[in-house]
DNA sequence: CACCATGTTCCTTG
DNA sequence: CCAAGGAACATGGT
């Protein structure tokens, strides 16, 4: 599920329906996700609590709570690899891999997470750790040219580094560098000007282009599995149109470039997956 | 059985 | 202190 554009639009989707929201109990199936809390501490700062707004911050999401006592605390949540959220009716009953449940009466709004990575917490510290934000004003050309200059590392490992941009994750950073023309084996500080510039505006272009397309079709939180396994490259419910076919070189290693043809070439850089066109992308 | 997977953190080595 | 690389986490798909 997550990298910043299906965190944007998960929290789009959830701000109107958790607002004001109380909640009347909270059950933790697995601990592992709260922790370094235990399931009792963080059950009873929730319970009677009320939702307050949302945000996204990188692919975290930050949910302004409200305690009973009218005071605000933040719930910090991160997806992980396999983290989904939504609200469901409650007779629907769990799903396998419920980790977290919060109770409002009819309706439950479910945490689940297959692989467990993902993460609840109070502690709202590691957002400061966090870089600029891809969407942010003053991410310019030239504040991205600096914060690229003294960097050896190859510019794809550099995309994924959270602390220095906030929300790119291993599928957009092989789109986002097939769009700017860029070799992701490149130094980060290599880049000339009008490469800093490509991948400035290839940047913008690719998360906006993913948040405008989680948008506008109707997707299928709760992902029956078969439906909508992981949104951007599942379906949603009644809709034909997958996702997969709008990466243009994800996963596609072998298959043709849609810009010259040239076949799909898969590298490993830090250890992850980096799709690229030969051709279009090169070193010099 | 093998290998791969949208992410982050921690450990080791230099 | 920094950088780079890798394992670990846990489960499922192919």
């Amino acid at each position: 599920m997550p990298e910043l554009p299906e965190v944007e639009v998960l929290v789009q989707h959830l701000n109107p329906v958790l607002t004001r929201r109380l909640i009347r109990r909270v059950k933790v199936f697995r601990a592992k996700v709260i922790r370094p809390y235990s399931t009792d501490y963080f059950s009873r700062k929730l319970r009677r609590s009320r939702f307050g707004g949302l945000y996204r911050r990188g692919k975290y999401l930050v949910f302004k709570m409200i305690s009973s006592l009218g005071r605000p605390y933040p719930l910090v949540g991160h997806l992980g690899m396999s983290g989904r959220m939504y609200m469901q009716a409650k007779i629907l009953g769990l799903p396998k891999h419920a980790a977290v449940v919060f109770d409002f009466g009819q309706q439950v709004f479910v945490y689940e997470d297959t692989r467990y990575f993902g993460r609840l917490t109070f502690d709202d510290h590691v957002l400061s750790h966090l870089g600029i934000d891809p969407f942010d004003r003053e991410l310019t050309p030239s504040w991205l040219g600096r914060a690229l200059e003294a960097r050896q590392q190859a510019i794809k490992v550099i995309l994924l580094d959270q602390t220095v941009i906030a929300g790119i994750g291993n599928i957009y950073a092989s789109e986002i560098l097939f769009k700017a023309r860029i070799a992701p084996q490149k130094s980060a500080g290599s880049l000339s000007e009008q490469e800093v510039e490509r991948l400035w505006r290839a940047l913008r272009h690719v998360l906006s282009e993913a948040i405008a397309w989680g948008s506008t079709v109707p997707l299928n939180w709760s992902g029956k599995p078969g439906l909508d396994k992981v949104f951007y490259y599942g379906r949603a419910e009644g809709t034909a149109d997958y996702y997969a076919e709008k990466l243009r070189v994800y996963d596609r290693a072998g298959k043709r470039c849609p810009r010259c043809r040239q076949a799909i070439r898969r590298i490993t850089q830090a250890s992850r997956s980096t799709y690229y066109c030969p051709r279009c992308q090169k070193m010099n």
